[in-house]
DNA sequence: GGGATGTGCAATCATTTACTTGCGCGTCAC
DNA sequence: GTGACGCGCAAGTAAATGATTGCACATCCC
């Protein structure tokens, strides 16, 4: 049950999301639809060079993709990883919640148990699953 | 259309899921029900006071709550924040999904219109927004 | 060709961040 | 009470990260 904390594509989009300027890239890219480094750092406060980093990032991640047309490299926003981030993440609550429901019962079970000697927890009662 | 990027919950929580430590914790708070900073570094290669100070980010993340029981802190998982981060994350995707619609529409139109003529592009056939 | 525009590479800087160690204090058990 | 256990505060360190500047190279337009 335990041990799932999912491999290089969940984490990489994580992280790259865990960023605002990177965030508001994503969002000028979806805006426009498609987007070069250098336009995108004349709506923004930060250097074409900055943005161009937090691309190759994004692009990592596979949250957008880049492609060459004359001299210029376009971007377009990529909603793949986006979706399947969303879908790990709401697997992830519903076990937590699975989880959460069993040590309820657990605790009412223990709770039950505790009104025998009144004024004193008795937290033993629980095994603590185990750990390695 | 644009602007969207949402505010302190869910940036708190992309912050907190984007390092491994925290999610290693999460997951193992979610494998024993509760448990206290001290039980947790017993299974982890980092001290107490890296896993009190990840418990801190997690709990203003609103990922997990912490509650004394007698001289120790106990915290348990709190689905509810990763439930409405992966419904951001969904809305988000199904956004750009429509924006990428939209721009492979106009996209053929101008590549009708460039079939007109040829060996060059006409790029500027789309608002570009603006620039500043 | 030649100037303008856009890109890519590299080094540097400052801040943030993850992690550590040390210690004082409250709480439980005997 | 005394000792053990757990917690919290604080300062400090080392590495990661966001951002900058400078320059060389490629591509477009006249």
């Amino acid at each position: 049950m335990s041990g799932n904390i999912e491999g290089p594509p969940v984490e990489d989009v994580l992280g790259a999301l865990a960023d605002p300027t990177r965030r508001q890239i994503l969002d000028r890219l979806a805006g426009s639809g498609e987007a070069t480094a250098t336009t995108l750092t004349a709506e923004m406060s930060v250097s074409r060079q900055a943005v161009v980093q937090h691309l190759a990032i994004l692009e990592a991640a596979g949250l957008v993709k880049g492609y060459r047309i004359g001299r210029e490299r376009r971007f377009i926003v990529v909603p793949r990883r986006l979706t399947e981030t969303a879908r790990w993440m709401d697997r992830l609550a519903a076990q937590w919640d699975g989880r959460l429901a069993a040590i309820k019962r657990i605790a009412e079970q223990a709770h039950q148990a505790g009104l025998e000697s009144p004024g004193r927890q008795k937290e033993n009662e629980q095994p603590e699953t185990d750990r390695s």
